[in-house]
DNA sequence: TATGAATGAGCCTTCATTCAT
DNA sequence: TATGAATGAAGGCTCATTCAT
């Protein structure tokens, strides 16, 4: 979970490893006091990096702000998207991609703030957040399942349920199954019949981990 | 809905309205560029005084931000109360609280964006907020009406639509008709079934305004 | 000690005595935080009076640190001159002033604070206070009993032995012995034989108070 | 005399170059208008600098100041040591050092102006001085050649004097043989026969310079 | 690219002083 | 005179950004 870019920069050049150190001091910095507290200065010494050395590598602070959300975003989405493979109801998809993206942000706090906080500065990330969820609920509407109509609206409702939860666990104001009652509620919001929404959404699970 | 405090101002004494101005003026530069970039200065400037008059009047910008937020959030309180009185029925009262609260914060758009980037910086105005919302919750649950368990996370998850709905409203990027939709989902989200759901959430509905 | 010019305006019109007001503030102010440090706030405060009144009675903090300092000095003068009426040694008298002076000074440590801090803050006082220590010297250096040249840097080194064993007082770095150890060594300063100088030193001595 | 920091700083860092121009600055500053009155800007811009340069050095004035008054208070000290190497007699010891500082503050009048501000500003700093004048005033008592007890009263009162004739000289109140006289009063104060107090305060002296 | 010193705009805050009531 | 709100200059400090090495 610590130093991801950094792991990933391994074997590359010297500058590509410098710009990961950098991210990865960005996300540890942005967790521990926000975006719009962090100083250039801080993350170029937490990366142990000259604070000049900083301006190498990006235009200024909103552009490390930006590839760092969409950086962790990109991951996240994609490892999700890997893990359902295979996963043809909409009701086990969302549900799964639920919790499974609450278990991640809760396990890498750092990631899981700078996330929550990245939302609120990016409205690019918060469309592209949306437009993961809006697939597996379209499919859903389309089989019947989901007796909703679906408009962007609904998606941004619905994936304000997972930022919300996630934000609460990371506060502590809330517990390890709140991914699991979120996903139920997500789940009667969408039209599925109770019973059935809290069968799916308690479902065992085994948490993802992120690729190094 | 400009220059509320101001007007309620009126007639009293100097101190009081350039009080007045202050707060309407924070309120104004809260919504346009959020709370923690808002800078005594600029707030002093939007008010037409000179900076240390501020401090005349408010220990520090948290001081107002408080003091603002609070003020707002108590009017819309008491306006909602108010207009709620006689109504029996939980999902009668969830659904016209969101509604109003929703056409009140997009018709006063000021305020309504100064509120939400509030509840993120003061966690003592997400509480507020929550324990309102707590109350007719609380009692749909105990009617047998609301088929879930009453937690503090469920409320949270409630107001959270709520705020969101608020948020896009105001980015333009939903529609008038999303208080009844946003309030037909929470009604579906506590158990409440579909078509009455919709049926509660649709319901004709005249504007409030809150008192000048 | 405390409120002096204040008791002292008893009677008079009430411009005086908001006047002595502000003035009995002052010392209290400027013993407290220095005279710099001071503000005409704190000051107006501490009389129970609005800040613009300040202005109705003094210039500006300058005219008030003068007032004050003036006035107290003065007023410890003349108690000494009172007190040393019939005294003829020169020996004598420098030592009781110098004592009597640093007992005033520190029991009523507003007041001393307020004069030692002002000796630095205006010429003019220090030259006041030499002024009274030369007279004595003068005597003794007449009468021979001082083999000293009496010149205006003698008397200020005097000087300079009584302030400083104030301040050290003050700061509790002194205890009550160090008026007579400072009047001893004063007097060998000046010439005074050891065995005489010693003896004339510490004398009983009861301690005078200040005119109410 | 001047810019002794930067003179010093010759060939070294830049940043050692930036930082010694600030504190030749600043003891310009502190020397004309006291310490309490000095700021930052007004020491950046003597140093040709800009403000936020300053805080690249020091964490504020107060450092400043102690890092200053230390560095001079410590090459005078070490100055006066160096040249006194060899002198048994404590008589010669404290006359010597008691003339050569005086001299040296007033050759060098914003070094001496500084650090007689300094004085009242930094109690550590009077404490180190103190230190100081006690040894030689130690090695008279021992040797009985002082006839006075020993005591942290008696040294400060002592140093009072040096630190006053100092004040003196650089307002002008006092001439070329004030180091002398103020020299020999010590001695007096101190228990000395009057003849020997003479004899040696006023022996003829090669001023000493400051290393560069 | 890396460095880190330097820059200067801008924020927060205090406070002497003015002025209308 | 008394009041106290208003003023605005000034000081402390931070921080994004530039630039010479």
């Amino acid at each position: 979970m610590h130093a991801v870019f950094t792991n990933r920069a391994r074997g590359l050049g010297k500058s590509a490893r410098t710009r990961a150190r950098l991210m990865d001091a960005a996300v540890e910095v942005f967790a521990r006091q926000g975006i719009e507290a962090a100083s250039v200065n801080e993350i170029a010494q937490a990366a142990d990096v000259a604070n000049g050395t900083f301006y190498n590598h990006f235009k200024d602070k909103d552009e490390i702000v930006g590839v760092v959300a969409f950086a962790i975003a990109g991951d996240v989405a994609e490892r999700l998207d890997q893990a359902m493979e295979g996963f043809e109801d909409a009701a086990e998809r969302t549900s799964f991609a639920t919790r499974q993206f609450i278990e991640l942000a809760t396990s890498a706090p750092n990631w899981g703030r700078a996330l929550v906080r990245a939302v609120w500065y990016l409205p690019e990330l918060r469309r592209q957040v949306s437009a993961f969820a809006r697939s597996d609920i379209e499919r859903g509407v389309k089989s019947g399942l989901f007796k909703v109509e679906l408009d962007d609206f609904l998606v941004d409702l619905f994936a304000s349920l997972v930022v919300m939860t996630v934000f609460l666990r990371l506060e502590g104001e809330a517990g390890p199954d709140a991914g699991a009652q979120a996903a139920e509620h997500q789940l009667r919001m969408l039209g599925v019949p109770p019973a059935r929404a809290k069968r799916v959404a308690w479902r065992e699970l085994t948490p993802l981990s992120l690729a190094a």
